[in-house]
DNA sequence: ATTGGACATATCCGTATTGACATGTCCAAT
DNA sequence: ATTGGACATGTCAATACGGATATGTCCAAT
């Protein structure tokens, strides 16, 4: 379901091709939120222009085919944000790792702490040099997806370095028992 | 493949039977890393037994079966923990509807972005509650799986929480213009 | 002229996942 | 005595997903 949702939003943005959109969910979205391939992406765009909500036109070069979406396909997604819920999917292999840090020993947990604390500062680094190339608004004065996700990125990143520090910290106090 | 280390992690802190570790996955680990239903774990137990990673043993009333990681299991956790990885799978639908905000207009973004402000305090007040009574370390003086995963809670939502703070400003000054 | 790489779409197959259905036990409260 | 709810395990069918494979185009640099 949160597939259709994804590419709704994209084409809110901007008209775009499959391949361009399989191309956004290698950024921020697919690192955060959603991802997909193009062999997903593809039957789920026929299927939405089956329904309605997008339209595709053949244009010209390599056979691209590029999607708009209709007032009913933005009507739906307005619906479905808009709706209340909870819940929802949720998988994270990064996460997982973290938590079965509980099942090592007190050094190997260090090992791990250590390089992902680096490795959420080389993150954080990553995105304030995207973030100064990027655009805060898109079109119609709306702010723009890309910016949404880096700013999350960025508080998601610090976010987990403080973990892992704090975490380092436990690790200290159980091993002075 | 992240499933069965998800239940050998659970394994790895006390023997379980699936009944139980069902339940796991509705707390924390499910919420913020991984979610499986029972229906999905009985099969993988049944596998793990078969390649000898868990022992599995038929303990009297109402069928139960408790599960107990065996040293095999726990070599095979530990090598996949430290073996370098990146990406791996990212899917998460409230974080997806974060960034759908893009579509929607300034008035309903609003709306949403204090609903959102206001659930992540509710979570972090119900977190700090369940924190309260929990254990930092398990058996072996391991840090506890469930205590790491309060940890990352907290700071998460905290980040989340500024994020729609941070987001409702950005949202103030493409307004202004 | 050719070639490497980005652009562009598509299908196939095995596995993962989910929702629905099914079955039965134990125990505490009425 | 009965009943509701937590305990406990399972199967099935439909759908989602991911890796591999396939095919072809356009263009810039050599």
């Amino acid at each position: 379901m949160a597939l259709r949702y994804a590419l709704l939003g994209l084409l809110a943005e901007r008209p775009a091709s499959g391949y361009e959109l399989a191309k956004e969910f290698e950024g921020d979205l697919g690192h955060y939120a959603w991802q997909a391939g193009h062999n997903r992406i593809y039957p789920e765009l026929a299927r939405l222009a089956g329904e309605g909500l997008i339209e595709s036109a053949e244009e010209g070069a390599r056979g691209r085919r590029v999607h708009t979406i209709t007032a009913a396909g933005l009507a739906e997604l307005r619906a479905w944000l808009l709706e209340p819920w909870e819940g929802g999917a949720v998988r994270n292999e990064g996460v997982l790792r973290l938590f079965l840090l509980s099942a090592l020993d007190s050094a190997d947990a260090r090992k791990i702490l250590h390089a992902i604390a680096a490795r959420c500062e080389r993150e954080l680094e990553r995105i304030r040099d995207a973030v100064s190339g990027e655009t805060p608004i898109s079109g119609e004065g709306r702010l723009a997806l890309g910016w949404l996700a880096a700013g999350y990125g960025l508080r998601q990143y610090e976010a987990s370095r403080d973990w892992a520090v704090w975490a380092l910290g436990e690790l200290d106090k159980a091993d002075r028992r």
